[in-house]
DNA sequence: AAACGATGGTCAACCCGGTTCACTATTCTC
DNA sequence: GAGAATAGTGAACCGGGTTGACCATCGTTT
């Protein structure tokens, strides 16, 4: 008797994990881990340093003709205090620089600085090494593939809840 | 003369937006952020508050047989340290129980509670009721092309960096 | 069997990125 | 012109992560 005992038990739980593995939530954070582990090692090699979730946020949601704090939180899904902390530090690495809006005295404008659009084209680039990467394993196809799929995703409309 | 001035610099910058949008990781996030939104709210309606990612990432990597504290923090790759602060929270919200490990009186094992095995139950459930909604949208097909997709990618052997 | 290095867990101090609450300055609306 | 709404800020706090120092136990090596 041992390690054999307890059959029914065990299948159970190994279909449990099976199940668990299956969840298209799950795999997609996998995934985008994995894009972004290598991206974020690439970025650094390029001189990059400490660009995290937080930075990408403001960044991602920051248009290249310059955009209000407050229009970037609610993009980006958070408080006006957040976007602000990220963009101190970010102006203080020189990646964006903040002038107060001409149309409204109360708003402050955050744009790329050229250092700041230097990092954003190396992101596109190292992005695209990344999949050129993934792609050399399961084909161009499937990568195309995935892409519109994605994207298929993100425009529909889904219903509220 | 005014805002339709500058048409080559406004085209360079609607084409660089274009493109970064285009970038998988990027979708792969918002696909992933768009999955988790949905399946929180319908956990939350479940009873289940406060489940944010470092404590799926602990139960993510919690085998259902039970797993040491030390094999959690590996497999999730954090330290130790940030481990125990999210078991002692799961704990004291009666989600897991933690023993002493019987083979090695340093380690202690974590495993679920029924409340535990609730949970990740209902975690599963509102999965599947995710996916369903986004089947609903872009077709039973297309998700299950997604998930053999994003699995294929997981398995996928890519080179060192 | 003793000794010693490696390992599992814990405490403490700290950091970063987020929150809420309270507030000022400006703009919008009526 | 008064009053509501909005953009930004400061401060206090919290959650979840880090590093560093430490103890108890285990495994191995003499």
């Amino acid at each position: 008797m041992g390690r054999n005992m307890n059959n029914r038990k065990n299948s159970t739980l190994e279909e449990l994990e099976a199940r668990r593995t299956a969840i298209i939530g799950r795999q997609l954070f996998y995934c985008f881990q994995l894009f972004l582990d290598r991206a974020t090692i690439k970025l650094q090699r390029r001189g990059h340093e400490n660009i995290g979730m937080a930075q990408s946020a403001l960044l991602r949601n920051l248009d290249f003709s310059g955009t209000q704090l407050t229009t970037i939180a609610k993009r980006a899904g958070v408080t006006k205090q957040a976007i602000i902390k990220i963009a101190r530090d970010l102006h203080e690495r020189r990646y964006i620089k903040i002038v107060s809006d001409p149309n409204d005295r109360r708003g402050k404008i955050v744009s790329l600085t050229p250092k700041g659009f230097r990092l954003v084209n190396d992101v596109m680039e190292v992005a695209a090494e990344v999949e050129d990467e993934v792609a050399a394993v399961i084909g161009r196809k499937e990568i195309e593939n995935l892409r519109a799929t994605l994207d298929s995703l993100l425009k529909a409309a889904l219903p509220p809840a």
